[in-house]
DNA sequence: TCTGGGGTCCTAGGACCC
DNA sequence: TCTGGGGTCCTAGGACCC
């Protein structure tokens, strides 16, 4: 018997939740995302948004010139990922294996399930319905016999899609598609597609294996070669064995000010120890990542014998690091700190000892701490107690969110 | 049009060792 | 004297996704 899969995807998730809670806004043209006026990208924006010619990733500003009078929004993740977590509830309901792909989106295996649900149709209604009529938020869904395909199938007849794709089509299913339709083959592979005439998914799957592998790489080759025909990817499969914990930060304005890049690395290197050590992680590796003002980006990374353990290192790295990376004259866009290669700690954190209502309060309290235990010494005090305003682009900038597909 | 923040995976090259 | 491959670790950059 095949496997089926269901992908299911919230439809224009963030926008359609402030629609929900605000009944004033259905029907108008909704924008989450950056301040308007600010440097920051739409989120993700409402249908009636879309058809200013809106969409996820856009420069907010672009966004306003399209449609001033849209209503633009700042995320609320809290209340986002709530709705999430009672919509994945639902699915476990259904499913007996769910896996969230982010807070809009999940697979769904649903082999074996026709004496519970019925033929996947039947299932994928029922579902749709549930969801409907239990949150008030739409989703959309692609039923196939591999994630890879189900993926593909859900995006195609968004809002509240549903598109079934049956065992032994997926090939076909694939060949009818646009290029543009294949997941993972982002600008730039679109771009090379068309220099060396791919236009349509039969001139790719004209190509074999080890044509694709000398023209995009060995595992970019491969990936092609099994996408193009509708093959299950272990992308979606496989467990992830390196992970990374990154924090990363826009200035409103370009700067050349060291002391604010330094305290911004300090922050930063706080807030992400604390996260390792809130998730029992651990890293012998930092990264630093500057963005300058003409968009240049790069990263200076350093590996260490041993974990990281405190934040004096942390900085004192960090600033190595920004001296190996920056002139001090370049104007600088954005500043970013990140661990790689995280593992799994020896010792891992008591969650109960700090609640996660806490969580900033008691970073600002370890902050505190670090000041008087001298780390003062080594910049400053008045820029470690310098920062960001929080509560929305009003005061502050917005913590923009995942961006959401069209 | 002036491009967020959080991630993942791949490639290519250098150092070093056997 | 000039030069093999293979493996591992590390670095920097880039493509891609939500």
């Amino acid at each position: 018997l095949s496997a089926v899969w269901f992908h299911v995807d919230l439809d224009a998730f963030f926008a359609s939740v402030e629609q929900l809670d605000d009944p004033g806004l259905r029907g108008k043209p909704v924008v989450v995302g950056a301040s308007p006026g600010g440097r920051g990208v739409v989120s993700t924006c409402s249908y009636e948004a879309r058809a200013f010619g809106i969409h996820s990733a856009m420069p907010i500003g672009e966004a306003w010139r399209r449609c001033p009078t849209a209503v633009f929004l700042p995320p609320r993740m809290e209340r986002y990922s709530e709705l999430s977590s009672r919509v994945i509830e639902i699915f476990a309901s259904m499913s007996p294996e769910v896996s969230p792909v982010s807070i809009d989106e999940a697979f769904l295996d649903m082999s074996g399930t026709g004496l519970l649900w019925g033929s996947p149709a039947e299932a994928a209604t029922t579902l749709k319905s549930r969801v409907r009529g239990e949150t008030g938020l739409c989703i959309s869904v692609g039923v196939a016999p591999n994630r890879y395909v189900a993926k593909i199938a859900s995006g195609l007849r968004k809002p509240d899609g549903l598109v079934i794709v049956e065992p032994g089509e997926e090939a076909a299913f694939m060949l009818a598609l646009p290029l543009s339709k294949l997941w993972g083959a982002g600008e730039k592979t679109q771009e090379r597609f068309r220099d060396l005439g791919i236009l349509t998914m039969a001139d790719l799957v004209a190509l074999d294996e080890r044509q694709l592998s000398r023209l995009f790489g060995e595992a970019g080759g491969s990936y092609l070669y099994r996408a193009a025909r509708g093959a299950d990817l272990p992308l979606f499969g496989g467990k992830t064995a390196s992970k990374s914990v990154s924090a990363e930060s826009t200035f409103e304005n370009d700067i050349v000010d060291r002391e604010a890049l330094e305290a911004s690395l300090l922050e930063m290197g706080c807030s992400l120890l604390y996260r390792l050590w809130q998730g029992g992680l651990s890293s012998r590796t930092l990264v630093l990542k500057l963005r300058l003002f003409d968009f240049t980006t790069l990263s200076r990374r350093l590996t260490r014998p041993l974990d990281y353990g405190d934040t004096n290192k942390v900085l004192a790295d960090a600033l190595e690091l920004l001296d190996r990376a920056w002139n001090g004259k370049t104007p600088v866009r954005l500043i970013g700190l990140a661990f790689a290669d995280v593992t799994d700690s020896a010792a891992p954190a008591q969650a109960e000892l700090f609640p996660p209502e806490d969580r900033r309060k008691k970073l600002e309290a370890a902050i505190f701490g670090l000041e008087k235990k001298g780390i003062a010494d080594l910049r400053p005090a008045r820029l470690i107690g310098r920062r960001r305003r929080r509560g929305g682009w009003m005061g502050g900038e917005p913590e923009a969110g995942p961006t959401d597909p069209q």
